[in-house]
DNA sequence: CGCCCTAGGTTTTACGTATAACGTCGAGTT
DNA sequence: AACTCGACGTTATACGTAAAACCTAGGGCG
């Protein structure tokens, strides 16, 4: 209280308690036993209670060289995805003491801004999405350490990778669609560079490629829900045959598909069966409720949060794909007589 | 190089440069006209790029007293709203040099774990939802420059508010539904002590009042898909007339509302209007698109974050609520017969 | 010629914390 | 009685940066 309204410091905190600051530090920072007495260690508390410190944290990061602060890269927070994986990682920290900032990249076109400066913190490590792509090179400059979600374990040299099973779901969702008898597909992809995307086609590719008689054909969308009503609304009425089944990359091209399908005078499930993939609250808004493949977005952000934890510990973190599982709801059915 | 992969610091620099640790602080500053020659700076310049220097925020931020970080205190991030919001924010503050860390409230019950501990960052500002009371109450107690979002601008006692025109949204709606033939009402509120739904209830009540023969039954929901259908189909076949349109006070309510009335048998928007809030992307996902009040997210991230850096500033933040206004789409139609 | 001014730097200091290194004093040991 | 040792602290230092205060040499000027 004496000059100005400037915080207090661990110094005031000091002579208020009658003891020097390297005392209060070591009360405070719960090093004490066998170094203060238990009366003044209990004279310490009661002066920085009273006068209301907070350590500076600034001072404390200098002084440790590390800030208990990570980074999530994520390519853009519109979407509940991604809100999730923070709200994971987010819990996993604050239990560890750590805090996360996040580094939303800039969806449009242009070079993203340096996300170092941006974040204007001091790190500690980084995850990071995939498909934030232009981000995620600009990291691998600084030698942080790195987890990167869903990326090619063939391609992150060095880094740690977190991947949800998403191999696994595509294939749930070719084999319940081939089982309810369906033969000609649709392929709505998601236009966007990332490994998590192309494995998706690998994986139909590799299935379907196995029975015979079948056809897949395949369109390209950015993700969003106007973009896939064009991409679906094309590629349903082209030549040739028509697909009895859309496969969608995620459920907002689901939702795309829908309304294309109402354009078209296409029912769903009657004349066409649709798959999404994420769970997110849109999947059961929407009518008919979709079948989709439901990833756990906050297990996500806690398996990555936990592997950066481990490798700033030296330990080696968990191995193993995050399971996803199909959830069959109204959108699929046989398919009607061609 | 020399010894281990520690970070080069300024002082490297110097060295590398043949010039003082100072000199280094001033040309990277940006303060060095008529302090250091032309080419000395250049030398300097050259010497940092190549280390690949980059200065120590945690010093800085010691030896300034400020960290261009600031707060943003949201209720939760699983749904686009506060994305939006963040996205806002983020933008205005880089132009700036700041950083925006985020604190999602935890939704459930229990207490809120210390905000500023779990943000693990040295703070200048806060801009807070007032939808966060919990966490909002915490701030209150540290002198820090606080925005408030959404907050009754008669208690929001010394921070600076930043509002939607919500009530003028309400009114929107209301106006529209009236002008259609509606007279009876159901509104779907939110079950969440926040000045932002209490002004939706007051506007409603004030604006239907003056028209006679008008009726407004109220339901609460939690604010989510699955919480409205229950509260929307316990509302719709309660005893007496049933309304034929519903105000919901977000878009989710109403996504829940369109499940309740097909459980129900009704047709939307034959046999009921519906209007939301928001214009969340899941307003033209759902069939028939939804009548409702588009907020501009994005703006009022951006407002929040100018109004803080005013008040940083010493300045008066701008003044005035963000205007909205009412998408009229498939979801409102005059009511059927009686 | 003596003086000041300016360009072009350098030396020094402070920010607040954590902790290593260093007392000091009384009780117990030999 | 000299010595050790543990309990209870204190003093001193470093982290990396920004910036105030200081220095120095040469040129212009009265």
């Amino acid at each position: 209280m004496a000059r100005g309204s400037t915080r207090p410091t661990s110094r005031d905190v000091a002579q208020a308690a009658g003891v020097s600051q390297a005392a209060v530090s070591l009360v405070l920072g719960d090093k004490w036993r066998g170094r203060v007495s238990e009366t003044t260690a209990q004279r310490v508390r009661e002066a920085a209670r009273d006068l209301g410190y907070r350590p500076n944290l600034a001072a404390r990061n200098l002084r440790l060289g590390r800030t208990r602060t990570v980074l999530l890269v994520v390519p853009a927070l519109t979407t509940e995805f991604f809100a999730g994986v923070y709200t994971g990682a987010t819990r996993v920290a604050a239990e560890h003491g750590f805090g996360v900032v996040l580094y939303p990249s800039p969806e449009g076109i242009g070079p993203a801004p340096d996300p170092f400066a941006s974040a204007q913190a001091a790190l500690d490590g980084v995850i990071a999405s995939s498909m934030a792509s232009d981000a995620v090179t600009a990291i691998r400059g600084e030698a942080l350490p790195l987890v990167m979600l869903d990326s090619d374990p063939a391609e992150s040299l060095g880094a740690a990778t977190v991947n949800l099973d998403i191999a696994d779901g595509v294939r749930q969702a070719a084999e319940h669609l081939l089982s309810l008898g369906h033969r000609r597909f649709l392929h709505l992809a998601a236009d966007v560079p990332s490994w998590t995307f192309e494995v998706r086609a690998q994986e139909l590719a590799a299935r379907l490629g196995e029975v015979p008689g079948t056809s897949v054909r395949t369109a390209r969308s950015p993700i969003s829900i106007e973009g896939a009503v064009a991409a679906a609304e094309a590629a349903l009425s082209g030549p040739g045959p028509r697909p009895t089944a859309v496969i969608c990359d995620d459920d907002q091209l689901a939702a795309g598909t829908y309304k294309a399908a109402r354009r078209l005078g296409l029912r769903v499930p009657d004349d066409l069966s649709v798959t999404g993939l994420d769970d997110l609250a849109l999947a059961t808004a929407i009518d008919p409720e979709l079948t989709t493949v439901r990833l756990d977005a906050e297990l996500f952000g806690e398996r990555g949060m936990r592997a950066l934890l481990a490798v700033l510990e030296g330990r080696e973190p968990e191995s193993g794909d995050i399971p996803v599982r199909l959830v069959v709801r109204g959108s699929t059915a046989p398919p009607g007589l061609p």
